[in-house]
DNA sequence: TTAATAGTGTCTATGAGACATTATGCA
DNA sequence: TGCATAATGTCTCATAGACACTATTAA
C-alpha cells in the first residue's frame, strides 16, 4: 500500500431498494434536484463522512431522500470508472435491499422519490431499449442489482421479504414470476415451498382471493433454501 | 448527492489471488516492509490514482508487489469499516483472482511475497483460530475470497482455472477437495464433468500416475455449469 | 351454472449418490 | 503378484416437471 496521490476522490454510497409492486419488480428512485442530471431520475444515495460505516450512509441518505427507512442492506458491488460522475472522480458502494410494501403510508416514498418498474426503465444491460433513462451510471447498477436480486431467488427464501405479511401462497409465487419473468408451476412452486421447513409459517386463516380463499402464511425463520429453486438453464 | 466533507479518506485496492499448491487452497500474501503491521503478512495492493479504473489498480499494485500478471480479476466487494487501518481512513475496494501454478518461474511470486496455504492462517472468520496473522482486516477479506471460490466452483467450470494444462480428471477433482475440503465420489465426478459439454475438452494423450495412466485434457469453452455441483447441505 | 384460484395426488424423467467391476500402469 | 489410480456400468433414491383432478369461493 504505498501512499500516491489520493485527494480529490470522493466516496459515496448508493442504494438500490427493491420491491415488487402490482406484480412487477421495482426500484426505488429520486429526481435529482440540481445538476448534472437534473430532473433525471437516480438511486438514493450520497456521500460518506467521516467516521461513518458505509452502511450507515447508505441507510441515511436513503432515509433523507425517500423517508424509507430500512435496517438490512446487503453490498452489491462498487463503481468507480473515472469519468462516472461528470463533476469529479466519486467512486461509489452500491448497496441493495429488498422490501414489501404495506399499506402504511409511513412507509411509502416521500418528496420527490417513488417507485419505478424495472420494465419501464432505459436499462441497456438488461437489454431494455427504451423507457426512463438514469442518471450516471444507475442503469448498470440497477441492473446488477436486478440480476442479484433473481439469483438469491434461487438459493434463498428472499422471495417472502417482498411480501407483506400474512400472505398467501400465490401472492409468494407472483414474487418469483414478477423477479424472474417467467411463470411458475403452482402445485410444483406450492410442494417445494411447504417441503422447505422454515420457508414460511401457516397461520390457520384464510383470505379471499377471485376463487377459493387461501391458506395464510408468515415468514418462517429459514434463510437459506435447500435444495435451491433453479431458474433452469 | 448532496456533497458533505469527504477529504481525508482515501480508496485503495487489494487482490487475493488464490490458487492450489500441493493439495491446498492457498493465497497470495506479501510481508509489509513498513508500519503499520510491519513484518507482518497482507495482500498486495494500493492506493487508487487519479483516472486510474479501480481494477487497474489491483492488477497494478499487485504487479508492482509480487510480479504476478493476472489479467482477469474479479471483484469481491468494498471492504470501509472506519477504523480498519490505523492511519487514516481507507475504504478498499477488494478483488479476487484464480491462477495455476506451473513450471514456470516467470509466473512465480518475487520478492517479500509468496503463497500461503489458507489452512495455515489465522482466519476466525473460518473459524480457523490459529496460525499466520494478517495485517489490518485481511483474514475478513481472504475469507470471503474463499467463499467466493468455493462458491464458484458450483455453478461455473472455474475449477480448471487452477489446474495447469493439460490436466486430468483427477487433478480437476483434487481442485474441488482442496477448495471444499471434502472428498468427492471419483466416478459420479466424472460423470458429471465429462457429462457437461464444454467443461473439458480431451487431448487424446495420456499421462503417467500412481496407477493406471489418465487421459489429458484442457479447459473447454464453457464458463456456465449446469445443472451446477452442490456441496451439499 | 361458469370462472377463477387454491389445493391434492401421481406418473415420469433426470440426475446424484453409492457401489461393484474392470483396466492399466508400476514395484 | 499386489497396489494404486483410472475408467465404466448399474442400481436406487430424491426431486423437478408435467398433468389430472378436486375444493371453494363469487358472479
Amino acid at each position: 500500500m504505498a501512499g500516491t496521490d489520493r485527494l480529490g476522490l470522493g466516496v459515496a454510497c448508493d442504494v438500490a431498494l427493491l420491491t415488487v409492486r402490482r406484480g412487477q419488480l421495482a426500484v426505488l428512485l429520486v429526481q435529482r434536484p440540481d445538476e448534472p442530471y437534473r430532473d433525471q431520475w437516480a438511486l438514493p444515495g450520497g456521500f460518506v463522512t467521516d467516521d461513518e460505516e458505509l452502511e450507515v450512509t447508505a441507510e441515511r441518505t436513503l432515509a433523507d431522500e425517500t423517508g424509507m427507512h430500512i435496517s438490512h442492506l446487503e453490498q452489491l458491488r462498487t463503481y468507480g470508472k473515472p469519468n462516472r460522475d461528470p463533476r469529479a472522480r466519486v467512486v461509489t458502494v452500491a448497496y441493495v435491499a429488498f422490501t414489501a410494501l404495506d399499506d402504511d403510508p409511513a412507509n411509502h416514498p416521500v418528496g420527490r422519490s417513488r417507485f419505478w418498474a424495472i420494465d419501464d426503465l432505459l436499462i441497456p444491460e438488461l437489454d431494455q431499449c427504451d423507457g426512463l433513462s438514469l442518471a450516471f451510471d444507475h442503469s448498470l447498477i440497477v441492473a446488477d442489482a436486478v440480476e442479484r436480486a433473481r439469483a438469491k431467488l434461487e438459493y434463498t427464501t428472499l422471495a417472502s421479504a417482498f411480501v407483506d405479511e400474512p400472505f398467501t401462497l400465490g401472492e409468494l409465487r407472483r414474487v418469483y414470476e414478477a423477479v424472474w419473468g417467467i411463470s411458475l408451476h403452482e402445485a410444483n412452486f406450492r410442494r417445494k415451498v411447504l417441503g422447505t421447513p422454515g420457508f414460511v409459517e401457516a397461520t390457520g386463516e384464510t383470505a379471499p382471493t377471485d376463487g377459493r380463499p387461501a391458506q395464510l402464511y408468515r415468514r418462517g425463520n429459514e434463510t437459506r433454501l435447500w435444495p435451491p429453486i433453479l431458474r433452469g438453464a
